[in-house]
DNA sequence: GTGTGATATAACGTAAAACGTAATAATAGA
DNA sequence: TCTATTATTACGTTTTACGTTATATCACAC
């Protein structure tokens, strides 16, 4: 039995990875915290690695040399632009969203 | 293979189609169109009808007596709260996300 | 009245991804 | 040396997204 919070999910883990790095270069375990403490979600390990994978794989993110044990990862030109692209959309749509709300 | 976007997908598709019932009820269709104008993404019906028999069962939307053939759906008093809820901590995560890209 | 395109939903199957658990390893401090 | 914390990998299960196809109704043109 899967360990979802009641209130379920909303947003894909990948979204949340990128405004993690927008701080700057992290790795792993430090994103984890990171998301925690901004959007009060702890992603488990097999999520956040799968989630790792498939953004470098898109050329979105790289893994810069590890330092000891870390792995830390970077945004890239191109997943910079993606995650711009998407804050502004998002944006957008909870403004809608909200004033929608608000009407009824 | 599938036909995903290059830019791959970072919203569920359960939040479009609550942002589109806090509009007022709808079905099925209505959504689909209602969304596309709204975040440029067109639902195929399985995304969108799998999603709605989900949101159904956890009890966030409610199917309406149908008239013709036409199925509509409405918000219920949890589902509202559980949007409103989820758009304010969206709002909140994305000026984060833009005020860290805005930094670099 | 026959055909055609738009509207509307259902019913599949496949593949991807989320998620949990457990294993592993290194470090730090008691 | 024992334990807790940090950090990643590996793996299995389940959910869900997604596409395709089928089906039905309606509007309208011909």
């Amino acid at each position: 039995m899967p360990n979802l919070e009641q209130f379920g999910r909303f947003l894909e883990p990948a979204l949340l990875i990128l405004v993690s790095l927008a701080e700057g270069p992290k790795h792993g375990y430090a994103m984890i915290e990171d998301i925690e403490r901004l959007y009060a979600v702890r992603l488990g390990p097999g999520t956040l690695y799968g989630a790792l994978a498939r953004l470098e794989k898109q050329g979105w993110i790289v893994a810069l040399p590890s330092e000891d044990r870390r792995r830390p990862y970077q945004l890239t030109e191109s997943g910079s632009r993606l995650l711009q692209d998407q804050l502004n959309r998002l944006q957008d749509l909870t403004a809608v969203g909200l004033r929608r709300l608000a009407m009824s």
